[in-house]
DNA sequence: CGTCAGTTTGACACGAATCAAAGTGAGTGG
DNA sequence: CCACTCACTTTGATTCGTGTCAAACTGACG
């Protein structure tokens, strides 16, 4: 599947939304030049659309500019594990240039906006301007430290600790992003996206779910989370507060 | 525990063992400068040490010269994920620069040698070398990738599988290093780490252990595994081909 | 010979997977 | 406006893999 370039639609830099977003650092003028010329267009994903596949090759990189997507990644049979969720701002596509073939698969969940990145030039962004370079860095430490965090819910906690830990995650990444209403946000994964993100079955997560809806730590309803007893909830994922700083955007 | 300098010991760079292993690319000649300048030192860490602690803040990155280390993350109770293995030439600390403190610890399987960067520099990494910023995020997506395939060994193998794809995963990576013999390898690491990092309990680990052994496929004695049946081992793992390809070095 | 870390074994309990089936609600077409 | 479908959620019964508990074994070392 190409991804299909929405030129005439494309914004700005200078306008885009996420810059206005205070959870991102602001770019120097020159670096929003050059993001802007490094930017070769924007792509649509439409929800359910594998765009990135594993085992090939991707000619882009991508920054998610709206909506919500996952990296999965799949076993010989039909068993996949989702390793991390898509939020707008995240970069996606690093792994293109380092093994020449994407380690894992892209899915939308929403309709999912991106901003494309020639990977041709990534190397001109390393050298022209070193500020972004490191930035890129950033985020991909920032990225390899969410999965490690992951990997400590999925190795070390119960069924009913990870969904916890997942849900604070999510929710406190919204938050950030200025997502979230009260305690309330939207989230656009079904019990079976829970699932296969936490190496639980089906059934279990949902008796999970339910559990944690009579403890009266949450409510969940299809697309939607709401957090009754933020104390609680936190108690039981033993997630560490969540980095408030701003973050690099590219 | 601060790192102690092993300043009279260091090595030049030029000498290193590393640069000598075919496993990474060279160095140009002003990139071996400025690493050589860049590296503050040498410091030893004995077996069980832990040298960098989750939660702290440090003031160096590393490379890993020579033996066996972990990353782990601990839960409030004493549940702890191992959330990979380090061996030569794997870089660690890059998160002590993006989130203030470490958001993992790093123990020493073996006496284990480092090279010390002041992270105060790295800055003037990617703006004067811009081609070891690319290859500082290179290894940065890399490990990440690591952290994936990790995930999904975690989330969604079996224990049998889960034992099978960690020796296959040490045993490629050392046999990039060479530091294999044959089908056998020495491993620094008990059961109980291989438990850690699998999210297994000792007990079972040991159990699906022996079954491997019983059907033939490893010999593991305390200290060193040998592969015995390489390809069913493999199958088992459902483990893809590894990275051949020359990485860089910090 | 005693100690200690690490390994091994057996009995049992429990959390999570699986199987099977029904419930819900939005969307569609007659 | 009422069937009908389809994706998703929910529930109960049962099975199975893995955890837990308890204890013994092994080999290195002092």
């Amino acid at each position: 599947m190409k991804p299909r370039v929405a030129g005439s639609f494309t914004v700005p830099c200078a306008k885009c939304p996420l810059i206005a977003n205070p959870a991102f650092r602001k770019f120097t003028p020159e670096e929003l030049r050059f993001v802007q010329s490094f930017k070769s267009g924007e792509t649509i994903a439409e929800p359910g659309t594998v765009f990135l596949h594993e085992g090939q090759s991707s000619e882009y990189l991508y920054t998610v500019l709206q909506g919500w997507g996952f990296k999965s990644k799949a076993l010989p049979d039909d068993r996949r594990q989702i390793v991390a969720f898509l939020l707008p701002g995240d970069f996606v596509g690093l792994q293109g240039p380092v093994f020449d073939e994407m380690q894992h698969s892209v899915e939308a969940l929403t309709r999912l906006k991106l901003c494309m990145f020639p990977r041709s030039r990534l190397w001109e962004l390393f050298s022209n301007h070193p500020g972004l370079g490191y930035d890129v860095a950033w985020l991909s430490a920032r990225t390899e430290s969410i999965a490690d965090e992951h990997l400590l819910a999925v190795g070390q906690r119960s069924a009913s600790e990870r969904i916890a830990y997942l849900i604070v995650h999510l929710f406190d990444r919204c938050k950030g992003l200025q997502m979230t209403k009260g305690s309330a946000f939207s989230v656009p994964a079904n019990q079976q996206h829970f699932a296969d993100a936490l190496g639980l079955s089906l059934v279990h997560t949902n008796k999970t779910l339910r559990r944690l809806q009579g403890r009266g730590l949450i409510r969940w309803s299809p697309g939607a989370i709401e957090i009754l007893n933020d104390r609680g909830l936190r108690d039981l994922a033993g997630h560490p507060a969540p980095d408030t700083r701003q973050r690099p955007l590219i």
